[in-house]
DNA sequence: GAGATATAATTAGGTGCCTAACTATATAAG
DNA sequence: CTTATATAGTTAGGCACCTAATTATATCTC
């Protein structure tokens, strides 16, 4: 479990124990400095992850958010509203109109005004964009699985928990000091 | 171990299993869904902490990247070049500039020209950067640890480990398709 | 109906980070 | 010495996403 004799991730990845350990040390915190690595670490990965999928979406001349709009869009039968669109990714509805203005500009989707409310304007996925979609899957999902090659199975739901815990820690950031998000979901 | 009764992550998150099982099945392909779910997980989560660290730091008139470089001018004597600066933080001496600009405006740091390179314009950590830091430190650090509250000691440590190969991984999404990262793990 | 209020989408403007081009200084080659 | 090349930092312009304000439509209350 704890012999780091052949499983140390010492790969260079920044910041490490002894940097992070430093830090506290210089304000005499009573802080677990493996705590801080986790958290920092995790800072710089997501920083990676997200420039990393940018560079990779623009081989397809897309982005990751217009990606993932079209790939909404496909698992929604091609159409949906922009305010649904902004909930399902996670963005403002500001977002949205950007992103759509892009798409629809490439023909890879359109806008349609509602009968039913005149203040919708439904997004279509157009068949260039179901086509672009289509093309693009092969080598997209053969990449994300590469990205986590290095972890067996087992390893992967493991992962997915730790993981889904710490993505839960993050409010720690944003919301009341010393609310702890304990073990109930907090559905904001 | 694989008894589902307690350790269930259905936290609300985005996307589900199914969700992804449907998106490669729609195109027949080879690929494993959890894989799949375990990128789109990493990429959300990725996403999320960026906005939660953005609205962090704003609470203390900074922001990540220049949170960052007073941390880093910190642990450096209070004295680094540019160049150093964005080695260390891993952006382009571009980005380095536009963070310098404003920290210097702030009177957070300041420029100085070296005298044995006139190209060289060392930037040195203000008393109120300084002080800055100082101030931060407590609910920063506290702030952090909280996040990862929800792991204990020994979970923080696999997570570290499958962290660190998951970011090799992030290669995947950018080399060549096919390749390897080069972090050889045996144990496959 | 008329006004107040709510909602859908858009526009306007800002932040963070990027790439590429540029300026100024240093160094190497002839 | 002069010209070519490399390097440090900056500037210019772009993309992704944000918040706040705006426009247009719907709905509720009287």
């Amino acid at each position: 479990m704890n012999n780091n004799n052949k499983i140390i991730n010492d790969i260079d990845a920044i910041p490490s124990l002894v940097q992070s350990k430093r830090q506290i040390d210089r304000y005499n915190l009573d802080i677990d400095a493996q705590a801080i690595l986790v958290a920092s670490r995790l800072m710089a990965a997501g920083a990676k992850l997200g420039h990393a999928s940018e560079i990779h979406f623009s081989r397809f001349g897309l982005s990751t958010g217009r990606y993932r709009l079209l790939a909404d869009l496909e698992d929604n039968e091609g159409e949906e509203l922009p305010s649904q669109l902004a909930e399902h990714l996670g963005v403002t509805r500001a977002t949205v109109t950007g992103l759509i203005d892009i798409l629809e500009r490439d023909g890879l989707v359109s806008r349609r005004s509602s009968s039913d409310d005149g203040r919708q304007r439904a997004v279509i996925l157009t068949e260039e964009g179901a086509k672009k979609l289509r093309e693009m899957a092969p080598e997209h999902f053969a990449r994300l699985e590469a990205m986590v090659g290095l972890l067996n199975i087992d390893e992967r739901s493991v992962f997915l928990d730790l993981l889904g815990r710490v993505t839960q820690g993050i409010s720690a950031l944003t919301g009341e000091l010393g609310s702890k998000p304990k073990g109930n979901i907090s559905n904001e």
